[in-house]
DNA sequence: TTGTAAGCGTTATCAT
DNA sequence: ATGATAACGCTTACAA
């Protein structure tokens, strides 16, 4: 591999004329830069990431922490690790993925070796150990999510307790007095993400507040959602719901669209259907449906955004909290009912 | 940061000691190893990445590169990237993703800095640039996929043009005369995945050799499937075909198998079906569907196990090809037809 | 068993 | 406008 000292020595100059050749950072005669930049070209000379690092100066490259935790379906994910790595990239910025279970330990390693300039968290609990700890880092820390503990690090999330309380306002101001929330499996709950939790508790206080009913269903057999019996209990309810509230996924929601046609119901003639917290963008799914959906791109070019100025800028972030308004979606889903 | 020389003086010795002390490469004495054993824990000491790198250690990182193509959907790449991570740790490694449009460029640059040891190379085509040029790397370089110029690197790939003729074997032993071949939409053709090319190749060929008929079919508006034009189409082929061979995605599967149902027809009584290099693992299908599916889990192990031991072991690994034997997994969708 | 010092490839501070 | 050189934090050959 040729150095910095062969490409010196190849133009006929010092190794500092090269190097400020390369960085710009001083004056240099038209002859010499030519000479130089000639010699970088035939010896095809890159500098050394580490030795660079080693005056000091940035890595260019972040973590991005996404431990894999053998319950959970990682595949809606995949959104955020590109677009994270996209933004990164806009930025000037390479990133390194962390999936070890012991997910502070990689972080510490990573950050405590200088082989990253941040970090960025992704998939984020309730109570999350990662952002817990993120304060005894010696980098930069951004999460995507918004847990309880957060002093240590900048959180970028949708504002889900403003959702839920849209989602309440939005089908209660078209009529309904009575909707089913459908969830995934209970998976996600019990792990406790933030977001679940806010968004059901917004969505249970906003329609006690306005009278609204809310039944709560958890239809699941073996690990599997059991469409049939959610629409069993829908119609068997004494006062009909006349819409769903649902922050499953894709999957999930196809097989109550589904059971709803082979029940008879159509959507939204007979239940409207108003999905939160969730991503169908290129989704097939039976007809379109209204959404108030999660936005990974938004997400993710904000915690970028917010390292990068921690990181270039040396600005402090922590504790800094970012929540996006959650925007509605129509696709007709949703439809009054009543003499509204 | 602490580094070696504030641990040297906090343990009262002299630094080559802490070096050797942590590396174990010459005895020490006990009582010096708990003295400086109790520094470094004490000041928290980790490594400077970039200084050990300079002495010519192994970096411990490898890229993995999974270009962004805009009309791709991703998320089928979900499972490699985790899997990739995953057994990368397992051999000590971090992995740093690549996503950029310009690939090649991507690499060059990681590799001639130094910054990585070696590289993954994801979603393979049949004539793919990142292999074409993987020869002038300065790093080993390993493909999941099999392309057409892969002189410069190792490939892993499932052996398609085997699953091809086990396809039809499977078939036709099973008294099958005539099937359909479903596929995703024809973007994944076109750009010429190397794996779609291979298999349907080695579907006719051998459909050919035993005078079975495949009927290709490809029924898209709009960029979206349409299974009901695809079901017409089979049901009103002078000669129905007994049997589907899907090598469509999940959603494509579901559509036509709900389109089956709608149309009376019973999988496998009146219609069997088999998917060939797909990934059914989790996904909510209406029933289980025999498969030969891909295995990201065994196809990202071979690649690090051979990438780790071409950078640890200086192994040559260049032109190397290997490919596993698909696996026919049984689940009840494909059943005898006729007198046989 | 331990210490001293050279050197890895850069960048930045001097000097010229 | 350019060159010589110290310094970054570490590993390791050589010395003691």
């Amino acid at each position: 591999m040729a150095g910095i000292k062969d490409v010196a020595q190849e133009a006929g100059v010092s190794v500092s004329t090269v190097s400020y050749v390369l960085s710009g950072k001083r004056s240099i005669s038209a002859k010499t830069t030519d000479k130089v930049m000639a010699a970088v070209e035939r010896l095809g000379y890159t500098p050394d990431a580490s030795a660079r690092k080693m005056r000091g100066m940035r890595n260019h490259i972040f973590a991005l922490s996404a431990p894999i935790r053998g319950d959970i379906n990682q595949a809606k994910y995949n959104a955020y690790f590109l677009q994270t790595a996209w933004q990164a990239k806009n930025r000037g910025y390479d990133v390194l993925l962390l999936t070890g279970e012991d997910a502070v330990a990689d972080i510490r390693r990573v950050t405590q070796s200088n082989l990253v300039d941040g970090v960025v968290l992704l998939d984020i609990e309730e109570h999350d150990e990662r952002t817990a700890q993120a304060g005894s880092y010696s980098k930069p820390c951004v999460a995507i999510g918004y847990p309880a503990e957060h002093e240590g690090c900048a959180c970028v999330d949708i504002d889900f307790a403003t959702a839920g309380r849209m989602a309440v306002d939005c089908l209660y101001s078209k009529g309904h007095r009575s909707a089913m929330f459908l969830r995934d499996n209970e998976t996600d709950c019990d792990r406790g993400s933030g977001y679940v939790l806010l968004f059901r508790k917004a969505l249970l206080e906003r329609a006690e507040e306005l009278g609204m009913t809310i039944h709560e269903s958890f239809k699941h057999r073996d690990d599997r959602f059991d469409a049939v019996e959610f629409v069993r209990e829908l119609c068997s309810l004494d006062e009909r719901p006349t819409a769903i509230v649902n922050q499953a996924n894709a999957n999930v929601l196809k097989l109550v669209l589904q059971q709803l046609q082979a029940s008879g119901l159509r959507v939204p003639d007979d239940i409207s259907v108003l999905s939160c917290g969730t991503y169908f963008e290129g989704e097939l799914m039976p007809q379109p449906i209204t959404e108030m959906p999660v936005m990974p791109q938004e997400l993710c070019s904000k915690a970028v955004d917010l390292l990068v100025d921690a990181i270039d800028e040396r600005r402090d972030i922590k504790g800094l909290v970012e929540l996006s308004a959650p925007v509605m979606h129509s696709r007709g889903s949703v439809t009054k009912v009543g003499d509204v």
